[in-house]
DNA sequence: ATTATATATGAATATATGTTCATATAAGCA
DNA sequence: TGCTTATATGAACATATATTCATATATAAT
């Protein structure tokens, strides 16, 4: 199993590391992308379907396009939000599979 | 590229994977397992490579313990911390090509 | 038993973070 | 223009978290 591969890691790449999995370590941004990875969803369907408040999905959903981890798209006042970043989204995949396993 | 797999999370699955990023969320246990991939280490050995205080590095450690990430051997007064799953040293590296290239 | 070395631990502190509330902005329509 | 709907935003609050300091524990050696 041991992989035995060192990185010698600089500090911007280290910030860049802890932010993406900072990302991934919170319920709610982890149940947003999950359910997202499916079509794109508007902001209150996300809030109805997750049982949040509509700012407490929007200041997450905020803080994902920064990291530009979803992108958004305007119809009329809705905005559609989906995923932009699917490396992001397969490991997290994969660590959803390892913990049911 | 859309894998468009969607998994219904429960609420154990959601927390053991946040907890899971979680712990790759923060820079000196990031520097912490990229360190001990290699073999195994002090605590004494890690806290002066990274340069970072003893009793940081062995709340940390303690930390990774509990969550069985890595693993402890005691020789005489010293503690040699290796890795114990590596799946998520895997992940890990991973991110961190991911954010290389 | 005393001393030295290595590690662990608990309390305290400072900082970061997530949610809520109230309100602002933006687009569409009468 | 005024009204409605959808979303965004900022401030406030509560909680979580990482680090530091002092000290405790554990092992070994003299």
């Amino acid at each position: 199993m041991e992989h035995q591969k060192f990185h010698d890691l600089n500090d911007e790449t280290i910030e860049a590391v802890t932010q993406t999995f900072k990302a991934l370590s919170d319920t709610t941004r982890v149940r947003i992308l999950n359910l997202i990875c499916q079509r794109e969803y508007s902001v209150n369907e996300i809030a109805e379907t997750l049982g949040l408040g509509q700012s407490t999905i929007s200041h997450q959903l905020r803080y994902l396009k920064n990291l530009r981890l979803v992108k958004a798209r305007r119809e009329g006042t809705t905005m559609y939000y989906s995923i932009d970043d699917y490396h992001v989204i397969n490991v997290l995949h994969q660590v959803i599979e390892h913990v049911q396993h």
